[in-house]
DNA sequence: CTGAAAGCGCTTACAG
DNA sequence: CTGAAAGCGCTTACAG
């Protein structure tokens, strides 16, 4: 097997004796009627004979596209944002675009870092998810650089932009009322001080529900960055203890129920008997806890359906500032055995 | 804030009236003696100034490097892969790397296929975790198309080339030993049916050991396949109800060693009691579970080191084909209770 | 110590 | 229906 070298488009227009011009315009799909059949057969013949790539260097550097989209994560190594990742990669790649990744860690400054490696080297557009505070960075991205972004499992308020997230609210009251219909009372909520829309409205999800059911509310809001560490297990067995009548908890992620699950085995407490659990968000370790632990369950393969295919529409129509995609899609409340 | 055009050498260049040529060649840190300081300093200032940044897919044009690194990884939604490649990531970025993920699900055709498209868009290097029979695709890879590859966790002894993976057989060995030392002697070996180096090493590992204590072997292969699956799961039901004798299990894989544990909670077996548990690789899960379980973990931020260090260093070396990386690490046997 | 110029491989407005 | 030519933003051999 000999090394071929690499073939250009001269190279085809010599060996064919067709124009630079029309073989670009057959490649591209810009013939319709202006070529000659036999001559789009012929060159289409021909690139399929020698595997003719176009360089994507010079196509980028010719049309200012990338083909590049960035999907700043909060955190691409946790199992929910790697599962997203991989399926719209695939797509993605489909549609002749790749992805780059990164993880925010949920830091401001990182985003902000991050952004700034970016925006200069030619990316088509970002997908991101924005960690607290990020707000006025994203307005400026997207109104005054004018850049293409999808906003994912978060959004804001203060001004329009796309986005795909879950029904957080809607989640959080089944959730609520399926304790309740357990027979359970003394229902708390254990989140995370934030004021990014998940988290506020799963809070405001249970809190309305417990209202509605003219309960006492019981929650704790940890900080974002004791979630996985030993302080946050110390919040929640603090809060445990001082009010130990409490029959069933709402944790509003996966990593909270984690550490929470960590600090029920600790305490001896039977799930659910002595306390029942259901958590925002799957994964594998849920169902192989002991008790399977019950959860809403975020629609990951639409999830990142939606969002690949929303940001690749986008683009397509351009600079059509009126066309935003919001989605909202639906959690679904798993039944195991901890409520 | 004003909308600011993107700027090009050339803008520099009318702005300070200085060439072209000696811009280039400051940015790219070859002025050394050849340029003034004074005009050196004039152009970094002005750089800085304007946050310039040149234009990646004009100098990808230019020198036919593309700075991107494809990882094609046996899947990159596995948390051990997405850890890895998290890591990658950032030391990648930082050396003005991108990389593209791509997962293979350990099926040849898949990862040909994915090579294909790979191929033609300029890649500077690719990071493979090659699935099994993609030796000769490898070596072709490697020998005839002269691109950079690191092979990563597993590798082949036919021919040379670079690769970074776990120390396997030591790995298994002490994790048999450790089982003997609890006083276990019916050690059984559950792993996946494939020529992949790491399995066979574990598999070896745990044979010579066995072996030299003089103690008979159990061992159950699974298809690549079913480990995900009830087959898998009920494969191992089977083995175990064939032999009941069999008091302690090392698995070769973490996704093996979940299938295996659904078994054993499901016969209501008691760990470590009536059956140890060790498994390969660390995940969250493992520590969560009831009693927690023992695992020979990964070194996860030594790997990616090395892997991403590696194949940024062979670029650097270039053409020079006896330069190759070969780096073997060791695993941590972590002892918790369930052996 | 510095610069003019060719050329990487495309796309696209323009001309016929 | 097809083609010649400009130009995207760089790098680098060559000349001075």
């Amino acid at each position: 097997m000999k090394k071929k070298k690499k073939i250009s488009m001269k190279d085809i227009s010599k060996e064919l004796g067709i124009s630079i011009t029309t073989i670009s315009f057959i490649i591209n799909k810009k013939a319709e009627n202006k070529i000659s059949k036999e001559v789009i057969k012929k060159v289409e013949d021909y690139i399929e004979k020698v595997g003719y790539k176009p360089n994507s260097s010079a196509q980028s550097l010719r049309t200012g596209k990338s083909k590049t989209i960035v999907f700043m994560a909060e955190d691409i190594s946790d199992p929910f944002f790697s599962a997203i990742a991989k399926q719209m990669e695939e797509i993605a790649f489909n549609n002749g675009y790749k992805i780059i990744y990164c993880s925010t860690e949920n830091k401001k400054e990182r985003a902000i870092e991050l952004l700034n490696l970016f925006k200069d080297r030619q990316v088509d557009a970002f997908i991101i998810t924005p960690p607290e505070g990020f707000e006025d960075e994203l307005k400026r991205l997207i109104y005054e650089e004018h850049q293409m972004v999808m906003v994912f499992d978060r959004y804001f308020d203060s001004f329009k932009h796309n986005y795909v997230v879950l029904e957080n609210y809607k989640g959080a009251e089944e959730a609520t009322r399926s304790l309740y219909s357990s027979g359970k009372r003394k229902i708390a909520f254990i989140g995370i001080e934030s004021n990014l829309s998940p988290l506020v409205q799963r809070l405001e999800g249970y809190k309305n529900t417990m209202n509605s059911y003219q309960l006492q509310e019981y929650s704790l809001l940890i900080k974002f960055d004791q979630i996985k560490t030993l302080e946050g297990q110390k919040a929640i067995k603090n809060f445990l203890a001082q009010n130990p009548e409490i029959d069933a908890i709402l944790f509003a992620t996966n990593n909270l129920a984690i550490s929470g699950l960590r600090v029920i085995k600790s305490k001896g407490l039977k799930i659910p008997e002595d306390i029942a659990i259901i958590s925002f968000d799957d994964r594998d370790i849920f169902e192989l806890f002991t008790p399977p632990i019950s959860v809403i369950a975020q629609p990951v393969p639409e999830l990142a359906n939606e969002l690949i295919k929303g940001t690749l529409q986008l683009m397509k129509t351009k600079e059509t500032r009126e066309v935003f995609y919001q989605k909202v899609l639906k959690g679904k409340l798993i039944n195991r055995k901890s409520n």
